[in-house]
DNA sequence: TTTAGCACTCTTGACCTTCGAGTGCTAAAC
DNA sequence: GTTTAGCACTCGAAGGTCAAGAGTGCTAAA
């Protein structure tokens, strides 16, 4: 859109005035910042009103951006903001906390997102590719207890102990593990059929069922790494915008966020650690179409990537929170892909 | 207290209709249920107000119960409920899912409670006991890859995937672990002290870090398993109610929900399975003043117990939501330290 | 092209009125 | 002594009116 050097000017100003406030504005508040009369700003809005970029209310009210205005604002005006040194500091201190399993990482960088940008705000932790078991071990800890340790090919670890009411051999572990090493690994969860596991029995000459716990080890972890975790933070947060005021549309925005199939559902943006802003109406969800939706992507290691979000109304500081989330993400990815630390050595910094 | 039978009636036809209807009720909607003229329950009204038991919101309305009144409707007057059987299958699949990590049914639990009660509910798991780890393993994966298997005292295993800038021996691994046997295990995380550490580095001559590494990850599940988990679900049901239209009231308890430090305060009944309910000012926080606190608790083994509640307003359905919690609470007790399946064999029933 | 001036529009809040549900009290009925 | 019919009274909810004020669009002058 080609807009006069005045105009680009009022739009700014009216989106940051309008997004401080939250009341319409008046051609007289502009007029001051610009040095012109209130007369002159008012025949500008009135073209960009024609332009679609602000609307009234009402007849006798000041401007309000449209979502086209938003737009606008975010594709040409907006500028990249540089962060607070408190805002860096509180980030890195959330994410390197001392827990490092990926599930408490991921959900403390949406409390710490949440908690910088006033907004809700989730994080998503995606697996891009069809995960498989690389490596069976089977631990014996006791007659009656054992270990099953998979290492996927994902390079993450799943375990489980197990109690038997039966006694078992070491040497049997062992010898299972072998067999399971040779015919479970590399294939995906839908090939561990109950012929397989039948003609395993068969072959390692078990009737107790040690095969079965085994297997349905096996398609439990598959399938619970093909499953998707999702983290929602700061729903508070929502109340406290005056357009949620309202709270039917506060309950529908809330309840929609609360489903986690929804927020699969939600943009993606194309390049890690980059903001993708979706506007209004530019949202599929019925649900979103008075809110927006800031969302960054994060990677973490080669078969898994992420997405952090926040969800406001469109009256956002739309600068401010992405590069938040920019920063988060970017901070994540960092951390999840290729920082790896010696755990408990570098942590004196507390 | 002791009250006549027709004011027994009276009281308990005026909670089960202010519950049902949110608004104050009139003597003359009661006197049709009890077949009495109007006036006699008015003055028989007069009488529970007079006792505390009743309110008029002003003059010329009709009662409300206190929340006195709840005490003795909730102490005195309620009766046991049944869940229906679409109610007890729906709980019984949720619980019986197919992945069986602990957090996942955990909140899954607290899902289902949310969905049954259609209010916010939330799910804590806390361990009672101090936990060590009994036993090491070390996997030796490649040159430069091994992991980290630790049994913990309650039962339970964690890992670790270890990637080395340097090479490692299968050999060095079963002496690393034999060490770790003898001297981390059967100890609080307050006794892995930098000096056994650099000791035991001594020890097994190790110049790498490998003993760091190990000991660093003990540290930290030890730590991890103190840390106490909370799940929260079903915010979006607090906006349903009547009492939480006003924006106010609603973040201020919501506020209070998503904080994980106040939901580990609230009451914890003694009884596993039993509900225990806690009316308005019962509560001790300030922001719960105006709501009530429906919990359950659970045991999951030896080592680990929990709670399961909901929070919503005064007005609450306590006879329904005490039965549903007491029913998934003990479901989860059930599943948690008895009721041990054979993972993959027993959910033909999908 | 900009600006001062002015009539016009529309929301907001204060204030008033009406309506109706529900009450408390009194006196009669059981 | 207890219950009930009757009635005056109270108070909130809903709707209507009005004045104030903010902001606009338009016109005509600078």
């Amino acid at each position: 859109m080609n807009l006069s050097e005045r105009k680009k000017k009022i739009l700014r100003a009216v989106v940051d005035r309008y997004v401080e406030t939250a009341e319409p504005v008046g051609s007289k508040g502009i007029a001051s910042m610009l040095s012109v009369s209130s007369a002159t700003v008012r025949n500008e809005m009135a073209e960009l009103e024609n332009l679609g970029l602000l609307e009234q209310p009402h007849t006798s009210a000041g401007r309000v951006p449209t979502s086209l205005g938003y737009r606008i604002y975010v594709n040409e005006l907006m500028e990249q903001q540089r962060l607070s040194f408190e805002d860096t500091e509180l980030i890195n201190k959330a994410l390197r906390s001392r827990v490092q399993q990926l599930d408490k990482i991921i959900s403390e960088a949406g409390r710490v997102t949440s908690l910088l940008t006033n907004y809700p705000a989730y994080a998503l932790a995606v697996s891009t590719q069809s995960v498989t078991i690389t490596r069976f071990d089977l631990i014996h800890v006791d007659k009656h207890t054992f270990v099953i340790v998979a290492i996927l090919s994902n390079d993450s670890v799943k375990n489980k102990l197990v109690h038997l009411h039966f006694e078992v051999e070491a040497d049997m572990l062992t010898k299972l593990a072998a067999t399971f090493n040779a015919r479970f690994t590399g294939i995906p969860e839908e090939e561990i059929t109950p012929i397989l596991i039948q003609s395993t029995e068969r072959a390692v000459g078990d009737t107790t069922g040690l095969v079965s716990i085994v297997a349905g080890f096996a398609i439990e972890i598959l399938l619970e790494t093909k499953s998707r975790e999702t983290f929602l933070t700061g729903t508070s947060h929502l109340l406290e915008h005056p357009e949620f005021q309202d709270i039917g549309k506060a309950r529908k925005v809330l309840k929609y966020l609360s489903n986690d199939d929804e927020l699969l559902k939600l943009p993606t943006p194309e390049l890690a650690g980059n903001a993708k802003i979706t506007i209004g109406p530019e949202n599929l969800a019925e649900e979103l179409k008075d809110s927006s939706v800031v969302v960054a992507k994060y990677n973490a290691g080669d078969n898994l990537q992420g997405i952090i979000g926040v969800v406001g109304p469109t009256r956002m500081d739309y600068e401010k929170v992405a590069a938040r989330l920019s920063y988060i993400a970017q901070g994540l990815s960092w951390l999840l892909s290729g920082g790896f630390t010696l755990m408990g050595i570098d942590d004196k910094d507390e």
